[in-house]
RNA sequence: GCUUCCUUAGCUCAGCCGGUUAGAGCAUCUGACUGUUAAUCAGAGGGUCCCUGGUUCGAGCCCAGGAGGGAGCGCCA
């Protein structure tokens, strides 16, 4: 009779013992002398291995070695589930019958069980996931990705799928990856043969990979009333800190009839409730990262499940700053756009918790944020986080046609190219706001990690899109 | 894009003021050990000192250029 095979998980878990299982998955560590070996297995179910027991009169230790039972292979181990003889685990596996599905050759195998820099994994990162750091990183990003799901459901929001390529590069996030299928080599011109004729492209205009999915967004929120997207977002600039990727995971509600304080209600409800969600559900990968990388992970994940965000103006914060004893790098001036060590001053050292900054000069923002009466605002919201820096941007939006227009003129924003995103102010216009969440920003928080390409299973950034 | 630091064994790193044959820990291999927890102990093998050129009696070390990587900044989520 077969044995169903089981998860690492499921049988570490499980209370009924003296039984026969089968479990398969890559050996972590073979330990042990001539009597008795010890195999540490790792299905990827969960951050702990589970540990095979292999007495010498079956498995010889030359035997196993000869087989292949080595750091990074794969096996299925067949065996009683039973109480442990040894301390550290509370179940093993006495093993009857190993087989090697998969050699890994330990003179050649990159994964050892010591010492591997970060910067060393980025260059493996076909392997990578198969580390305790990985494994628990890509585990805390389902679980908050899952997370987010479930939050929008429940609060009634419907997820929308908007497109990955654009037609109108006036959204004005930033630098846009070009999306073609004309010829590398002597592209079709126009007429006066100044410039490629992108009539005669595939979609009959020049077309992008998106930079947010806000304005469409918009439209589904004029209908559905709240909704959400979650989808690969792509930015072209050069860009090269620990904070930022060409290709990433954005989440952007947009939900109508709220106002910039609905939308900071949200954002704060939607941020405590996901860090709230990987305490309670990463407990292993977070203990594990805790230990291994920043001691303070667990509190400061608690601090912000526990304490109110600190909410001010713009202004207000500009005021703070200058007459803050630290001198800064760069000069604090209302109408400018905060530096880095600005926001890192509010949110580390003034605060000591998230802030949130809002109504922002209207000169340093986006064309559709809806501007304040005294003409010279707009209701801006940035939520900022210790070590990320911001980590939403968001704002009520603008939704007076007269008004949107006198903006797009004033920033040479095209009309004829978001002659839709109008028509929205034209027909049934109503107040709406939202915000976009850089997802890797918040695994990073979540997770305690450095850097934002750890994060991600394969990084994209300038000069590397290998893998 | 700017600034700055780094590149020495499979991995992490030391290498003095420029001076004989370049070292350690881990990994690998050989052996020891009856329950280990990144097992331990003893021994062995393992090097294009990132590349190219230069200075020097002599370069891992100094100089120039290139490549790769990190950090900070800018841009942003």
């Amino acid at each position: 009779m077969s044995v169903r095979r089981s998860s690492v998980q499921e049988l570490l878990r499980s209370q009924e013992l003296e039984r026969e299982v089968v479990v398969k998955g890559w050996v972590r560590t073979r330990r042990g002398n001539k009597y008795v070996q010890f195999i540490a297995v790792n299905d990827g179910s969960g951050f702990n291995s589970i540990q095979v027991v292999a007495n010498a009169e079956q498995f010889p230790e030359e035997q196993l070695k000869a087989d292949g039972v080595e750091n990074g292979a794969a096996v299925a181990v067949r065996g009683q589930l039973v109480a442990s003889q040894g301390k550290g685990q509370t179940v093993e596996i006495q093993a009857t019958e190993i087989t090697v599905l998969g050699k890994a050759d330990p003179t050649e195998y990159p994964l050892q069980k010591k010492g591997h820099s970060l910067e060393f994994l980025r260059e493996i990162a076909h392997l990578r996931p198969r580390t305790n750091t990985f494994g628990a990183v890509l585990r805390i990003r389902h679980a908050m990705a899952f997370a987010v799901h479930q939050f929008f459901n429940d609060q009634g929001f419907f997820y929308v799928h908007t497109p990955i390529i654009t037609g109108s590069d006036a959204e004005g996030a930033g630098q846009m990856f070009r999306v073609t299928t004309l010829p590398e080599q002597n592209p079709p011109l126009t007429e006066d043969k100044s410039a490629v004729d992108y009539k005669q492209d595939f979609f009959g205009k020049q077309t992008n990979l998106t930079v947010s999915g806000q304005l469409e967004g918009e439209i589904a929120a004029l209908a559905l009333g709240k909704v959400y997207t979650f989808g690969p977002t792509f930015r072209a600039e050069n860009s090269n800190t620990a904070r930022h990727l060409a290709e990433f995971w954005m989440i952007e509600p947009e939900v109508a009839f709220n106002d910039l304080q609905d939308n900071m209600d949200l954002a704060e409800d939607f941020l405590r409730y996901l860090v709230r969600y990987a305490l309670e559900n990463c407990q292993d990968d977070l203990k594990f990262l805790n230990e291994q990388y920043d001691k303070e992970l667990l509190g400061r994940l608690q601090f912000v499940v526990d304490n109110d965000f600190q909410r001010l103006n713009y202004t207000e914060a500009v005021g703070i700053l200058k007459s803050a004893k630290q001198k800064f790098e760069f000069p604090v001036d209302w109408g400018t756009d905060l530096q880095s060590e600005h926001e890192r001053y509010l949110v580390e050292k003034h605060f000591k918790k998230p802030v949130i900054l809002i109504n922002y000069p209207k000169d340093i923002k986006a064309f559709y944020m809806k501007l304040n009466d005294d003409n010279q605002t707009v209701r801006a919201m940035d939520v900022l986080f210790p070590g990320i820096g911001e980590i939403i941007g968001g704002s009520e939006r603008e939704e007076s046609l007269e008004k949107l227009t006198k903006r797009m003129a004033e920033m040479n924003v095209p009309e004829h190219e978001l002659w839709w995103y109008l028509e929205l102010r034209k027909y049934g216009t109503a107040p709406h706001s939202g915000f976009g969440l850089g997802f890797e920003r918040l695994v990073l928080f979540v997770t305690g990690m450095a850097n934002i390409r750890d994060v991600i299973p394969f990084p994209r950034f300038p000069k590397s899109a290998e893998f």
